[in-house]
RNA sequence: CGCGGGGUAGUGCAGAGGUAGCACGUCGGGCUCAUAACCCGAAGGUCGAAGGUUCGAGUCCUUCCCCCGCUACCA
């Protein structure tokens, strides 16, 4: 690595889950990984980018049959989904893996038949608790109430025999990895995973007994041919597959010795260990570097389909281009952290830096050189670099170029943010500074000309610079300063020097950058209203509340805080869940005139399907009181 | 319980032995090229608590308190 040499770069992000949809932490993941490859390729690396689909699963079966489609009819739709969705926030993946294609599946046999050939893998019968939910089988220490902690559904006793994979062999090789102290980042995810592997390893399961779905193992692994590969020890091949490993392409022997994985710190563990030990056993290096990122919460809560605060990055950038959130997302979380993220900080973000710093700043700078030099880059004037205000801008700007480097090979993505923003509120001070419209005033051509030029060049190293994290918003100051090349085109190094924006041409300001947010209208007026607490009469209107008889009351089997109800609204009887187990015995409810939320969308819990919600308010003591009617009233009731 | 992360200005964070910092917000001033913008200045902190080590402690040690995650049955 470094400016001077040039050399293969390979970034990947995990192979997201086909059956989810894609949320703003993804977008995060991906997005790193897009500045890295095009940081990458601006300063002249030979660069390949790995996105893609992890389709294996078994729950795909199941969530093509409640869709009512076949298979592969839903793992293609949902794949073009998570494609577009990439390309659609600009994101320049090379290539976009799936792991259900012919492709990988003679990846995965490959690398399979390797390993055993190395007496890694044999069968052995296994007896665990099995979780559907999660696909994989949990510790004894890992349940909670023997229950899945994810899942909340019992695991079952599985007994299956498996084809598994000699771990606990690579225990000291695996040690030896990290010793590298660059392989695992951050250093704090890094020693657990050290103390992880010092606690012993176990062998792990690598097969199971096929349902219709997933890989088979290899006809020399297994005779029988009723196993298919677990889906995680499938996932992790894509990274090679993408490479061409099942062909031996010359990508294999060009990326792999410079690869990097980006993912989130809750499958560090699979890529750090597992990942590498396959690779080992197999004949192959390990990944050349890990990095687990953190996690986002959404306005302080933990993303979560239930808590409904996932945020589709396609629904974001409707209001805010990919570009503004890509600044956000980078700037605001030093990559590894976890952080929030909310439209408040979002907009704040997007006012105080983007709007009034830099896009001001673009325009007043382009204004001035229309009023002062009719709309022409002036001439370079020599004699200026002398003058020490002038020198200092220079060299700060061109300083940036090494600085901005460092920051990169450490993945410190908010620190460039940081640098370049220096530059920008330096770059407005020296305006205020050399004051153009006294030099004007005073008839002080020369300086004048050298200031103007100053900030204009100053601009174009900005956009530059700013380029691998905002593409767009770097392309269109390159427009508006006049300049014709596109920056992914040029000689990042070349460009990177002072002077290189050649005086005559004729600047283009169009419409000014990152406008004020309340020209975008009412949108944000209604959005201001929710994040101040207050709804429109029309928001509480959505809310059908009605007044409903409990006919029977009843605590569902295994919980502590769930009681199953079935209620009479009038014209329909129901059943729900609620939470109140701990406070109410179910005779006493029986009859109880409640007020219960109708048209909520119903939930399944413990498998049984809550058709609404009930109304009850708590205090901190932990009291909690079901709400009631004052007077007898008609069940079915309206409540308004 | 245990293991991690954290508690620093109104808010969000940085600092890891030597005069408490940054951004936003607030207040005052300047400027007029500019997107009610930009620039300058000020106010604002007993750095979670208590003890200790040290000439000197946000920074090291000990004990404790609180928050968060691992580990969300409040749908």
């Amino acid at each position: 690595m470094g400016l001077n040499k040039k050399e293969p770069f390979y970034v990947t992000t995990p192979i997201y889950y086909i059956n989810d949809e894609p949320h703003i932490g993804h977008f995060y993941c991906t997005t790193a990984a897009d500045v890295l490859a095009r940081y990458h390729r601006l300063i002249g690396d030979d660069v390949f980018f790995a996105t893609g689909t992890d389709e294996n699963s078994q729950k795909v079966v199941e969530a093509a049959r409640e869709k009512g489609i076949g298979n592969k009819e839903f793992i293609d739709s949902m794949a073009d989904k998570w494609r577009k969705t990439w390309e659609d926030l600009n994101i320049s993946f090379d290539i976009f893996i799936r792991t259900t294609t012919e492709e990988h599946r003679q990846s995965v046999e490959k690398l399979l038949i390797k390993c055993h050939e190395k007496g890694d893998i044999y069968k052995k019968e296994y007896e665990g608790l099995y979780c559907m939910g999660c696909e994989r089988f949990l510790t004894e220490a890992e349940l909670v109430d023997k229950k899945c902690p994810d899942h909340k559904a019992e695991p079952v006793l599985v007994r299956e025999e498996n084809y598994f994979f000699k771990l606990s062999k690579y225990e000291k090789p695996l040690l030896k990895l990290f010793e590298k102290d660059d392989f695992a980042l951050p250093v704090s995810r890094r020693n657990e995973m050290i103390e992880f592997i010092k606690q012993g390893l176990q062998d792990i399961s690598i097969s199971r007994l096929t349902k219709g779905w997933g890989i088979p193992l290899p006809l020399s692994i297994d005779p029988n041919q009723d196993q298919v590969v677990y889906v995680w020890f499938d996932a992790l091949i894509n990274y090679i597959t993408a490479l061409g490993y099942y062909k031996d392409d010359e990508k294999m022997a060009r990326y792999w010795d410079h690869s990097i994985h980006l993912v989130g710190k809750d499958i560090f563990r699979f890529h750090t260990i597992m990942w590498p030990a396959m690779l080992m056993s197999a004949g192959l290096k390990p990944p050349r570097q890990v990095f687990g990122h953190g996690f986002f919460t959404i306005n302080g809560e933990k993303i979560s389909k239930t808590l409904k605060n996932v945020i589709d990055p396609l629904e974001l950038k409707k209001k805010y281009s990919a570009d503004i959130i890509k600044y956000f997302i980078l700037k605001e979380i030093p990559f590894g952290k976890d952080s929030d993220f909310s439209i408040k900080r979002l907009e704040e973000r997007y006012t105080g830096d983007l709007s009034h710093d830099l896009g001001n700043l673009l325009n007043r700078a382009l204004n001035m050189i229309e009023k002062y030099s009719s709309g022409m880059i002036p001439d370079h004037n020599k004699k200026s670099d002398q003058v020490l205000i002038h020198k200092e801008i220079r060299n700060e700007g061109t300083g940036l170029l090494k600085v901005i480097d460092g920051h990169y090979q450490r993945f410190e993505f908010s620190q460039i943010l940081d640098r370049i923003w220096k530059y920008i509120n330096n770059l407005n001070k020296y305006i205020d500074q050399t004051k153009p419209w006294v030099l004007k005033k005073e008839k002080k051509e020369d300086e004048l000309m050298a200031v103007l030029y100053n900030c204009i060049e100053a601009l174009r190293l900005i956009a530059l610079y700013l380029y691998p994290i905002m593409p767009d918003t770097a392309g269109q100051i390159f427009d508006q300063i006049g300049i014709k090349d596109k920056i992914e085109t040029l000689n990042y190094l070349k460009e990177g020097q002072w002077g290189r924006l050649k005086p005559g041409i004729k600047t283009r300001k169009e419409k000014v950058l990152f406008p004020p947010l309340e020209e975008k209208g009412e949108d944000d007026m209604e959005e201001k209203k929710i994040e101040s607490g207050l709804i429109e009469i029309d928001d509480f209107k959505k809310v059908d509340l009605r007044v409903a008889r409990i006919l029977e009351a009843e605590r569902v089997e295994g919980t502590d805080k769930l009681m199953k109800l079935n209620i009479d609204i009038g014209n329909e009887k129901r059943t729900l869940l609620a939470g109140i187990a701990q406070h109410y015995e179910p005779e006493s409810l029986q009859g109880k005139k409640v007020i219960v939320i109708v048209n909520l969308k119903p939930r399944k819990m413990r498998g049984i399907e809550s058709q609404g919600m009930l109304l009850a308010a708590s205090d901190t003591d932990g009291t909690l009181s079901v709400l009631t009617v004052e007077k007898d009233i008609a069940e079915g009731s309206k409540i308004s």
